[in-house]
This record gives structure tokens, sequence and C-alpha cells, in this order.
RNA sequence: GGGCGCGUAGCUCAGCGGAAGAGCACUCGCCUUACAAGCGAGGGGUCGCAGGUUCGAACCCUGCCGCGCCCACCA
């Protein structure tokens, strides 16, 4: 933890470009020595509690998480400094599906499947698997820079998480909200499992429609023309008059010699192709339901894997070969009417292996989220959780008020294993964490395993301890701020909610969702592998440094927006790094100081006074967007601080104070220091390494991460500086263009006379508005040269001697006279116009006033300077 | 089939009722003793189109056109 070297005066000696990757290692392991990141439940300072969104175990990190921890950390290290007890807890998820995939797919290289293993073995394999891996992006968290405290990782997996899944299973068990049923669920035939609506992405795929005659007065269309051989019956609307006299009646199902029953039943409508709907209660969820209120028989006409098991020519075939044999066979006896036609269809597909996902009759595990979803509707809806930006609570109403039942069970092995227990004799028994298992022959636990986002929904307060009652549970619950992106919206938050409501007695498990949206490459396109425009933010890290990449990502982050990025944008962010650092090496090289209290406003020169002032206005705007987590416009605000009032103005204004030595400087030194300290504080949450190592180097130590937030002093707050620099900005720009306009090398130095400060107010500052225009008094007499630059709403006559571009200076005042003419003839139109005086509010009028005043100004102060040009 | 969002400078985006903004890119001039990862100056937009409301519209309303996303059991 030694800062940079110092030389005896003070002043660090800092090479003239920021390398970050020197510096950050060494202050992450410095942050963590000193117990920065660790949160402590007994003080007595308010909690500030975020949980990680636990990436997946076996992943690595990605521009979405590294973008995700930004905004957290920036939340969680600006609290810290405000004196809350900050506690962001890491942690990893097991990821079911996922894990289990990846590690299948590792065996499959070696030939074996996992049932070559065994279950116990293949488990452990995982288990094993997770340890290798685990770490990698819990290293590349600390690369981050993530303040996480590392105390308190915990693993979806882990002994106490997994106590608070069979305590909250066994609570829903015995509450009636957990219920196992042969249901029409989503099915892999890949993964063979079992899928919850929301692992099913559905994409418009191309079919082909065939119509089949079911008998001579009843054709039926389909997509899955294979599924015909689990037909139990005909479905029409019992309204339709074509169909009406045959409901009752039966005909005989083709290719399979079953005689089926036609229904009629409400579902069907009869103005969609014949009004007569083939019924295969096993395969389908409509179906399904029809079969339900016809008490029809459900017939499964193929496996977990998708092939035929109806005896015949087609058993053993796979669905998708079975398809066109079972058309060809149909066409052969003559009852393909229509020929195939294609077809945009909406199909489902496994969001893990993009299988097409299979409708499936299968026995299994549901939670039954009716109440819950209505106690987490009511929370949103009422206030106690707010969701930002507000308009995506309308997607979250959306899905929490039309939910249907939860499948939780999963044909895996990597997974919390379902806690319930099959007697001999049909018993089934739901054992809790403290219960005994069930033993005596006979008894079998259930083989499935939950779905990952059921241990995800109790993250919030299984992370903290529950079930058990435990210290940080009652100081970090409900947590403070949920970061997360709106993809997950529905997967993780509404879950959280219904289980956190649920658990800890309608406690919330957070007050505020901000939702992010995803990065995007720099022309606002998915990052994805077959595109090729995937960016790797490890790259990143290691080429331009963390705060360079969570600049970048943090300026960019408008809530609720996706986020573009680019490689250009970072190399601008790490440009941004290095202009605080040689800021601040500047600083310390003409011995600006933190040392001693900040003099009086009125012991300050008006350009101190300036800057204080701004800062005052600077802390305040960042503090609010912090607040309402416009983190891309906390960065914007402190990068123009920075850059343009800090470094380009305060510093170049303040270099003659300095050179000149004496009280003065001292006072600019001090203010100087200053101005720095609050901005490495203010830029601290989002760049955490550069702003540590550069205050420390300012201060000694120990380190800006525990600093205090700075606050805004009013007293420094100062509008007449604020006016007077303002002015001085201005006349500095007009001169420095009209040497650009004649062409003069910034550095050739020019004896010139400078007239009007006084009016402008700004004659104080003459000596500084040469040496930054570089404009030397001269002792001749200008009379016989001529004005040559009129300054905006000031007025400043500038002669010179030598060669003139007379028509450059003309075609100048021309074109300000131009702009100026417009000016005026626009605030004329408006004051001239009696509806806009008469009801636009006074302040707007009084501006518009003042507006043409400056204006015609302008115009007099051009014409004579025309006029005063020489004749060429 | 429902729902939501977006079209503002070459690119990516702020602004959301009272003078068109930023970053990057671009042009010109500069190694000015913190920084060429820099400094100074400059150019560039009838704010998707058409109507309407208003004294006033990029901003509010309506309708088009063009994108994008989410949800969905129409065979």
């Amino acid at each position: 933890m030694t800062p940079t070297p110092q030389t005896s005066d003070g002043a660090a000696t800092l090479p003239a470009q920021y390398q970050p990757a020197e510096v950050e290692y060494r202050r992450y392991d410095d942050w963590v020595a000193q117990g920065v990141f660790r949160a402590d439940p007994t003080s007595d300072k308010p909690a500030f509690t975020i949980v990680i969104p636990p990436p997946n175990v076996t992943g690595s990190l990605h521009m979405g998480h590294a973008f995700e921890h930004t905004l957290m950390d920036a939340l969680i290290r600006r609290r810290r400094m405000q004196g809350h007890e900050a506690l962001w807890l890491p942690g990893m998820d097991h990821a079911g599906i996922a894990t289990q995939h990846l590690v299948e797919r590792q065996l499959g290289e070696t030939g074996l499947s996992r049932h070559d293993l065994g279950r116990e073995a293949f488990v452990e394999r995982v288990w094993r698997w997770k340890a290798e891996s685990g770490g990698a992006i819990l290293g590349q968290m600390r690369r981050l820079g993530d303040s996480v405290d590392w105390d308190r990782e915990r693993f979806t997996m882990d002994e106490g998480l997994s106590r608070a899944v069979q305590t909250i299973f066994k609570k829903l068990f015995d509450d009636g909200l957990i219920y196992r049923a042969e249901r029409i669920i989503n099915w892999c035939p890949r993964c063979l499992t079992a899928l919850s609506d929301i692992e099913v992405e559905h994409s418009d795929d191309e079919g082909e429609l065939v119509s089949i005659r079911y008998s001579p007065d009843i054709v039926v269309a389909t997509t899955r023309a294979e599924t015909m051989l689990g037909d139990s019956a005909v479905a029409v609307h019992p309204d339709d008059e074509r169909y009406r006299h045959l409901v009752g009646t039966e005909v005989e199902l083709p290719l399979t010699g079953r005689r089926i029953p036609v229904v009629a039943d409400e579902h069907v409508d009869p103005a969609f192709g014949t009004g007569a709907v083939k019924v295969t209660p096993a395969h389908d969820p409509n179906d399904f339901e029809i079969g339900q209120r016809h008490r029809l028989p459900s017939i499964t006409m193929m496996d977990e894997r998708g092939v035929i098991t109806v005896p015949g020519p087609f058993e053993g075939l796979d669905r998708y070969e079975a398809r066109p044999a079972v058309v060809a066979a149909l066409r052969e006896e003559g009852l393909i009417v229509a020929e195939r036609r294609p077809y945009l269809h909406a199909v489902g597909h496994c969001s893990r292996c993009k299988t097409t996902v299979e409708p499936r009759l299968s026995l299994q595990w549901f939670v039954s989220t009716a109440p819950l979803a209505k106690a987490a509707g009511d929370a949103v809806r009422d206030g106690r959780v707010r969701i930002d930006p507000a308009d995506m609570a309308k997607r979250y109403f959306a899905w929490v008020d039309h939910m249907h039942d939860w499948c939780i069970s999963r044909q895996l092995w990597w997974g919390h294993r379902i806690p319930v227990w099959y007697g001999p004799d049909g018993e089934v028994r739901c054992v809790g964490p403290d219960e005994d298992q069930p033993t005596g022959t006979g008894w079998r636990q259930d083989e499935d395993v939950l779905d990952t986002w059921f241990s995800s929904a109790l993250w919030p307060f299984s992370t903290l301890g529950w079930p058990e009652d435990t210290a940080d549970l009652r100081r970090f619950y409900p947590t403070s701020v949920l970061v997360t992106g709106y993809d997950i919206l529905f997967f993780w938050v509404a879950r959280m909610m219904m289980f956190g409501l649920y658990a800890m007695d309608g406690r919330q498990p957070f007050d505020v969702v901000a939702l992010h949206g995803m990065v995007r490459d720099e022309h606002g396109k998915k990052m994805s592998k077959s595109f090729g425009n995937v960016i790797d933010p490890l790259d990143w890290l290691d080429r331009y440094g963390a705060d360079a990449t969570r600049f970048t990502l943090a300026r960019g982050a408008n809530p609720g927006q996706d986020v573009p990025v680019s490689e250009e944008w970072c190399q601008g962010s790490r440009n941004f790094c290095n202009k605080l650092w040689n800021a601040t090496r500047f600083a310390l090289m003409n011995g600006a100081t933190v040392r001693g209290s900040l003099p009086e406003p009125a012991e300050l020169s008006t350009v101190d006074r300036w800057i204080l002032s701004r800062l005052q206005h600077v802390v305040d705007e960042v503090d609010e967007q912090f607040e309402a987590f416009e983190f891309a416009k906390v960065c914007d605000l402190l990068y123009h601080f920075a850059w343009d009032d800090v470094c380009d103005w305060y510093v170049e204004l303040t270099k003659p104070v300095l050179a000149a030595g004496g009280p003065p400087a001292d006072a600019t030194r001090r203010v100087l220091g200053h101005v720095l300290d609050q901005l490495l504080r203010l830029l601290h949450p989002v760049i955490p390494f550069v702003t540590d190592e550069l205050w420390l180097a300012l201060n000694g130590g120990p380190t800006v991460a525990t600093a205090a937030w700075p606050a805004v002093d009013r007293a420094y707050l100062d509008d007449p500086a604020e006016v007077e620099v303002s002015v001085l900005q201005r006349v500095v720009t007009e001169i420095r263009r009209f040497r650009s306009d004649q062409g003069l090398r910034p550095a050739q130095r020019v004896a010139a006379r400078l007239d009007g400060l006084a009016d402008a107010g700004v004659d104080a500052h003459e000596p500084l508005i040469r040496s930054l225009v570089r404009l030397d008094a001269d002792g001749t007499d200008f009379a016989a040269s001529a004005t040559l630059a009129v300054a905006g709403g000031v007025r400043v006559a500038l002669d010179t001697r030598g060669s003139i571009d007379v028509a450059a200076e003309r075609a100048r005042l021309k074109k300000d006279r131009a702009a100026a003419e417009k000016e005026a003839a626009g605030c004329r139109a408006k004051l001239d116009n009696a509806a806009f005086v008469e009801k636009a509010p006074t302040a707007v009028v009084g501006k518009i006033k003042d507006r043409l005043a400056a204006a015609e100004g302008d115009l007099a102060r051009i014409a004579a300077a025309l006029e005063a040009l020489p004749r060429v």
C-alpha cells in the first residue's frame, strides 16, 4: 500500500503516461488488504446492499458482465463513500442445464455419455469441473475492480443455499403451492428434459401445411402430420353449420384403422382452414385441453427422443423422418387434399440448444403461481418495489398477470434434487432440511432436479443466511437495488419477487430494480459469434485497462437502453484517464496541495472562485444523475468538467498565477488540490483504479475508496465569478479565432492593443488574456492601425502591426454580421408578434429582448470594425 | 395475433414545449516547458414523412413509411 514515491517537497514523480497494468493489480490487492469491501453487520451506518446476479459457474466474463458489474460497482462504491454500510455480495450460479451440457460435451469427446458414468460419478465430475473453472470469472471480476465482499461469496449449490431450497420447497409443498401432475410441457428431445415456458424461444419457421382427408366430409390441416398417429378425435366448432350433423359420429383415422369421434369444442376457430381440427391430446397443449373436456384418451405416439412408438410402418422413425413418410403414405391413399404449401408459423426452440421443442404429456412438478404472482404484481403496483425505467413495469405486469404454472422439474442430474420420496405403497413424502430421509425398502427419491431459476429466485435472502435468522439477513435484507438486464426480467426478477415476498413474510427482495440494456457493437448490432462482432472485455482490460473499459461502458449506459461499444470509444476513455493522470501530474509538479483548510471565497481570485463554483454544480448534478441511474450523464458531466473546465481552462488560467508565485499562487495551489481531490472522488465509483492512484499521490493515503463523497458547499457557489469567467472565455476564444483566421502561428507573438475590456468587465484579466492568446503589450502607438476583431457580446478592439489579411478579416466580419442580422431579425419577429408577447412567460420574452440587444450590439461593433478596416 | 420501443450531424447517442447538443470521425494550424493518448480554430443537421394542437413543436396529438424488441397453445 505504498503510494507513488514522492519527492521531499511532496510532488510525486509520475510518468508522462498512465500505465494501467502497472497500477491496477497493486490497487486491488491493497483494497482487499485494507478490507475496504468488507461489510460489517454490526455497524450503525445505513445499509446498502446489492446481490450480484450470479454468473454461470462455467462462464467467462463477457461484455454484458463487465457492463453490469461496472454499474453495480459504481453504485456500491458511491454509497460506501457516502458512509453507508455497503455490501456487494458475490457468487455464482450452478446453471443446471447449461453446465450439465458443457460437461456432457467434454465427456462426449472421450466417447462417453453421462449414463456410462452413472449419476453419482457424473455429478462428481461436474463438481470437479466447477472447482477447476469456477474461479475464472472471479479472477476476472478482480481485474474489473469489482468491490465485492469476498468473505461472503456464495454458490447456488453450496450447503446453505441447498438448505434454503429444501426449506422453501417444503413450505410451498405444505402450503399446497407445489404439485405434481401430468401435463403437456415443453420437452427438448435433445436435452431430454422438460423446460419452463420462458426457456422456450419462439421463432417464425417455414413449415408445410398439409390438408388431410379424414372422411368424405372432413379435411384437417396440420404442420405436424406425423402426430396424426396420436389423434384421438376431430374437433369442430359447436356452431359450425357445416359440421353440426357430424358431431357425435366417428371417422376412421387414416393409416391406423382406429375410429375416432367428432367432437364440438369452442376452442376451434371455424374461420381458420376447414374449420375442423385433428386432436392429439398427448402432443399439443390445446388438444390436451380439448381432450380433458371430452374425456378423450391421450395417445403418446413418440418417445422422449422424438422417435415414433406407434406400432406399424413408422415405428422407430425420428419425428422428422416420420413426417414426410406419413404424408407419402397418405398421398398413396389419395388422402392429401391440398398439396403442401409453405407456411410460416411460430415454432418453439430449446433456449439452450435450439432444438425444436416437442410439446409432450409428462408427469412433472409445478409451482402454483397464481397467489405468488399476484403478490409479486402488487408489490410493484403499490410502490414497494420500483422498476426503473418505469416503462419496463408494463412488461413486468404483462408477465406476472398472465403467468402459467411453473414447471420446475428437470430431467437432469446437475442441480438441487427434488426433496420428495415415494414409498412402496404410493406414499409421497416431502422431506425438509432437518428431517430424516425415509428409510426402509421401497422408498426412493424423485430422480429429477429443480429448474436452475428455482434456487436463483432465493438469491437475495438465501445468500444472507436464510432460513436462519442471521445478523446479515436482518441487516442487509431487503437489498437496495437489483441491477440486471431487461432480458431476465421474467426469468429472474419476477421469480425473486414471488419467492422473496413468500419466504420473507411479504418483505420485498429489493427496493428498486434498475434495468439496463444489452451491450451491442458500434452499430447497435447484437454481438454474436457468427457475426464476428464479439468484443472480449479481457482484451480491453489488458490493452486499455479496467478504468477505460468501465468508463466506456458506463458512458453508454442510458437506463434500459442498449449500449453500443467500440474499441475507438474505449481508446477515448483511455485518453480521458490519461488526461486525469496528466492534470494531476501538472498539479503535483506545481505544488498543488490538499493540506490546510480551503481559503474563504473572499480570499480567492475570480478564477479560483469560478472553478469552485463549477465544482459545486457538478457535485449537485452528479448526485442527481446517480440517483436516477443515469450513468451516461454522470460520466458526461464529469468528463466535461474534468477536461473542459479543469484542464482546458482552469489549469491554463492558473499557469501565470502559479509561475508568479506569492500568496495568490498559494491559494491557487490549495484550490487546485481541492478541485482534483474532489474530482477524483466523484470519478472513483466509475474509474476506481486511476482515481485511487492519483488520489494517493495527492493525499498520501489510505484510499479514496473510503474517502467521503463530495457534498455541495453553497458558500462556494458564485454566479458573478461564473459570468466573469465565461466572458473571459469568450474573449479569449474570439481572439484565438481571429488569430487562426489570420493564419498567425500559435507560437508567434504579436504586439497588440486590447480595447473595451473594461466595458466587458474583464479588464483585470488583461495580462491573463494576453498570455493565453500570445499578444504582447507594446508601447507603440497603434493609431494608424485598424480594429480587426470584435468579440461577440463584449467589445474588444485589437490592433496589430504587420501583414494582416484584410480580405480574410472582412469575410469573417461579414459572416458574423450575417449571423447577427439573422439573430436580430428572428428576435424582432417574435417581439412583433403580439400573441407571443402576451402569452409567453415574461422570462421568455425577457430572454428574447436580451438576445436582440446583444445582436444589435454586435452589429454596431461589427459595422465599426468593418469601417475601420484598411481599404485594399 | 397482441404489447412495447426507436427513427436528431458521416457513425453511436443525449435533448422531449421556449436560441439545434456530445463523443468519435472530418478540415485547417500547432512537438505552446501536465498530456501528440495532446493543444487551438473550424465545417457539418429543413430533428423519418404528412397533417393537426400552440404565440411558439425535434419535443404534444393523428395517420403513414422504415427499423428493432418482447409476449403468444390458432391447427
